[in-house]
RNA sequence: GGUUUCGUAGCUCAGCUGGGAGAGCGCCACCUCGACAAGGUGGAAGUCGGGGGUUCGAGCCCCUCCGAGACCACCA
């Protein structure tokens, strides 16, 4: 037992290290929030991702994101909730199983509603698994306990509840309009799902005959297919030009249908002929301008985008080539003046990618204005949601106040079904949460509603509202934060805000963190088409889920895009191999010293000191900056406390002690280094949770596991300015002899005597008393420290503050060279001073500066001054 | 048309409420020193997109121009 030396391997494996670990967390129930009523809660709902497959580097990197904040915010000592779960996201899941479907030469309507709704969920059983696995390898720290599906029983209970509710406050209707149609899915589409996409395209003029008459009425159309369905032309009641017009017949070539020429406001006289082609059923302006004047509404194509028997002739072509052969006609027909290139957008549906069709539909809608009212009212005061980066309110903001009623019907099968039933006679509307009673003689709505319509109800429905009396709701709602994407702000973000405050009285979140996308290292977005995803796991074998996090928190801040690259995440492998050596260092040299021994009361070293100011420094930025979301400069913080301070110095140091016989230097020091690397362990937790709890349980510990050990705090018993000080002029010294040795090109392993000449007493003894830490970093063969040395003629020298140090260095100088060395160096020194002098002569400065920065400056002065006139005398010395 | 982000070392990016520019990778030289060569030590490298302004002082604030991108928007 006595002699049991710790051990680790001695090359950082991440497939070993995370190997089980995640398993150890849930046995050990560390993720579930516990409802200790002495703790403050903490909650977080995570994004739920969709059913439809494999999780995405984007995934990694908002959950990661979420894990840190939850991770830190179990150890500071809160009772944390983050909720897991998934969505059903019906448009997007259904299409996916439709084409596994056909593959098999099948389509939903062979199996039927209720078969191809069971065979969704067999396949949303299947990606759940795959999505908790790939949780569980990113080291997600999950309450499984309370994991939610937005298909619930619950969940659907929640969104019936609101449907309901919105429909008897009138908040949502159902009528006949012109909506997004996606011919491919065949389904309505809210304007949202619709992505604009700038096309080249044509703009067709032509000429219509007014009847009875020579005269023609010119307009212009991009969609010329869409004329089989024209009811009207339109021009402005004030335009000259066509006042003799209005009330005026038109023929409608090739259909022969008179249609009338009206006036209306909405036209746009500076626009192309100022007449307008008035298509009710196809176009939303259209239809406005049609229920001004009460036109027909000729529907011209079926829901897949053919054109139907109002199409006459047409009827049965696809929209396009009915567009072709219109145009074909029209020309034949000598209608068609000219067709001109046109870059215009159009409407692409975001998840076939077809052309959206605006089509006359009757669909339900939600009225968005008086909520859009409450939740614009919300951010107008204090208490409103707090957006990371700030500049994502005004997104939010202008769009709510831009706000267009939503679509809610969506024409699948997938999600939650309408509860709206018809009576099979009267036709009348019965809106419930429950089936009519005599059911025989209604029929439910076949459509199911908007994926986002359940989604937005997330941070509420999945704490057990509607009771209001839930346990869960009733503690961990609101929720503290979310994190997720800019391009899911009104999708989500905005709905759950109005939702939440129409529904629960409350926001649903205190802040929003808002990243960016994940691209490619081009710059592109990743995507299947371009073959240049990345997916998450393959990463995470290659390097670790530690790796991967780290790269991901700390590659850009908050709401920037992030460019993966493979380079940078194996440098974040560099440095977790570097913390599991220096670990492995620290467990070696501990023999069987255990967590009660660490006592830092011995006499303390100036490293000791010093590293245990710096790590006070660390503590303070790491959980600032995590706190504020600002995870790349608290991983930064981190890094260079690592690697810079507790290795190449600390570590180094320390070995001096370690190597000596000292026992009581020995205890102080592993203590040191035992507490510094404790605490590192703990800031480092969030980041990279499987290295750290590797290491924190190697190391003499006390608890079952890190996730749920103290957070770091700053302790001022250990804060030490003077230590620090001195401890930057011993490295300074170091530094430069380094320096001059690299120059002339000696090896540190090859002794030569330095000579050191400190200004003053306290400098010499600070000296003296670290001169074990000079003779290890610069192993010379005599080492001189005094306030009076001779400078030897053949020597190179260094002046840093506080000393100079020459190194005879006999037949090594090169004179010449060395006087152009010092020529430079003071040439430096002498437009420091000049500089700083400028600045401290100027009465603006020194009048208007704060007084901190002048010291800074005075400071400054003196250090250069000095330096100069060393430089300059040495150089003398140097040139007689 | 409206809103917005970005332009800093060869590459990718930091730079906190203005106080004299940093990291990673890459590059050059040297080093097997008992944690780590995936390492150590030293080094080269930037007119902070251009111009103007505010200020004692600007990478940071204001204006303008150039360049790249994102989002929103019913102009047929």
């Amino acid at each position: 037992m006595t002699n049991k030396k710790r051990q680790l391997a001695p090359k950082y494996n991440p497939t070993e290290v995370e190997a089980g670990r995640y398993k150890f967390w849930l046995d050990g129930k560390y993720f579930e929030a516990t409802g200790d009523k002495n703790k403050e809660p903490f909650s977080i709902v995570i994004p739920p991702p969709n059913v439809t497959g494999r999780l995405h580097l984007g995934h990694a990197w908002d959950t990661t994101m979420q894990d840190t904040i939850s991770r830190m915010k179990r150890m500071q000592g809160y009772d944390v909730l983050w909720l897991p779960g998934m969505d059903h996201a019906g448009i997007a899941t259904q299409s996916v199983v439709e084409n596994k479907l056909r593959e098999q030469g099948k389509t939903r309507y062979d199996l039927g509603r209720d078969k191809f709704i069971d065979t969704v969920w067999d396949w949303k059983e299947e990606y759940a698994n795959h999505i908790r696995e790939q949780w569980g390898k990113l080291g997600l720290g999950l309450d499984y306990s309370k994991e939610r599906f937005t298909m619930d029983e619950k969940l659907s209970d929640a969104v019936q509840e609101v449907f309901v509710k919105l429909y008897e406050k009138g908040l949502i209707y159902r009528g006949e309009y012109i909506i997004n149609w996606d011919p491919v899915t065949k389904t309505a589409l809210s304007d949202i799902e619709v992505i604009h996409e700038e096309i080249n395209g044509h703009f067709y003029h032509m000429r219509y005959p007014i009847k009875d008459s020579e005269e023609v009425i010119e307009i212009a159309t991009t969609r010329p297919e869409t004329m089989l369905g024209d009811t009207a032309i339109a021009v402005h009641p004030e335009d000259e030009r066509y006042q003799h017009l209005i009330g005026e017949k038109v023929v409608l070539p090739i259909v022969g249908r008179e249609i009338e020429i009206v006036a209306d406001d909405y036209v746009d006289m500076e626009f192309g002929s100022g007449a307008v082609k008035i298509t009710p059923a196809h176009d939303p302006n259209d239809f406005e301008i049609g229920n001004r004047h009460n036109l027909e509404r000729v529907l011209v194509m079926h829901e897949d985008g053919t054109m139907n028997g109002n199409a006459g002739k047409y009827e049965g072509m696809d929209r396009f080539e009915c567009r072709k052969a219109i145009v074909k006609d029209l020309q034949t027909l000598g209608v068609l003046i000219k067709i001109e290139d046109h870059l215009h957008q159009v409407g692409h549906s975001e998840r076939s990618g077809a052309v959206v069709e605006p089509y006359l539909s009757t669909q339900w809608f939600v009225n968005m204005q008086p909520l859009a009212d409450r939740a614009v009212e919300l951010q107008k005061g204090e208490d409103k949601v707090n957006f990371v980066p700030e500049r994502f309110e005004q997104t939010y903001l202008n769009w709510m106040e831009n706000i267009h009623d939503w679509v809610i019907s969506r024409q699948l099968w997938w999600g939650h079904r309408i509860p709206a039933w018809y009576h099979k006679e009267t036709n009348e509307v019965y809106v419930g949460k429950e089936a009519p009673e005599d059911i025989e003689n209604w029929r439910q709505d076949e459509d199911v509603l908007d994926t986002w319509f359940s989604s937005a109800l997330w941070p509420f429905s999945t704490m057990g509202w509607p009771d209001e009396e839930s346990e869960d709701f009733k503690r961990y709602f609101p929720t503290d934060v979310l994190v997720t994407g800019y391009d899911i702000i009104f999708f989500w973000v905005a709905r759950m805000i109005f939702q939440s405050l129409e529904f629960t009285e409350e926001k649903p979140f205190e802040d929003v963190l808002i990243h960016g996308l994940i691209r490619a290292s081009d710059g592109r977005k990743m995507s299947k088409s371009l073959g240049n995803g990345v997916d998450p796991m393959d990463v995470i074998e290659k390097y670790g889920a530690d790796s991967l996090r780290y790269f991901l928190l700390t590659g850009s801040t908050p709401g920037q895009d992030l460019r993966f690259y493979w380079e940078r995440v194996e440098s974040v492998w560099n440095f977790a191999n570097k913390i599991w050596n220096a670990s492995r260092f620290v467990l070696m040299n501990m023999e069987d010293f255990k967590y009660e021994d660490i006592d830092l009361s011995g006499e303390l070293t100036l490293p000791d000191k010093w590293i245990l100011t710096r790590l006070n420094e660390t503590i303070q930025n790491v959980t600032q900056n995590t706190d504020k979301y600002e995870f790349g400069e608290a991983g930064r913080a981190l890094y260079n406390f690592i690697w810079d301070d507790y290795c190449d110095w600390y570590i180094e140091m320390a070995k001096i002690p370690l190597n000596s016989d000292n026992e009581a230097a020995k205890q102080t020091t592993r203590s040191v280094l035992a507490h510094v690397l404790d605490q590192i362990m703990r800031m480092l937790h969030p980041y990279m949770p499987f290295i750290t709890e590797e290491i924190w349980q190697q190391l003499p510990h006390e608890g079952e596991s890190i996730t749920v050990a103290a957070w770091p705090t700053y302790n001022e018993e250990y804060h030490d300015e003077v230590a620090s000080k001195e401890m930057k002029q011993l490295v300074d010294i170091i530094k430069s002899i380094r320096n001059i040795r690299a120059e002339v090109d000696t090896p540190m392993s090859r002794e030569i005597p330095i000579m050191i000449k400190a200004k003053n007493d306290t400098v010499q003894i600070t000296l003296d008393k670290n001169r074990s830490y000079l003779e290890r970093f610069c192993n010379p063969s005599e080492l001189t420290i005094a306030t009076e040395v001779r400078a030897p003629e053949d020597a190179m020298t260094a002046i840093v503050t506080g000393a100079e140090i020459f190194l005879p260095l006999e037949g090594l100088i090169d004179f010449e060279k060395e006087i152009a060395r010092l020529e430079k160096e003071l040439k430096k020194w002498e437009s420091e001073v000049e500089l700083v002098t400028k600045k401290l002569s100027n009465e603006g400065f020194v009048n208007n500066a704060p007084e901190k920065v002048v010291e800074a400056e005075r400071q400054k002065q003196i250090e250069y001054t000095d330096k100069h006139e060393k430089v300059k005398q040495r150089l003398e010395e140097l040139k007689k």
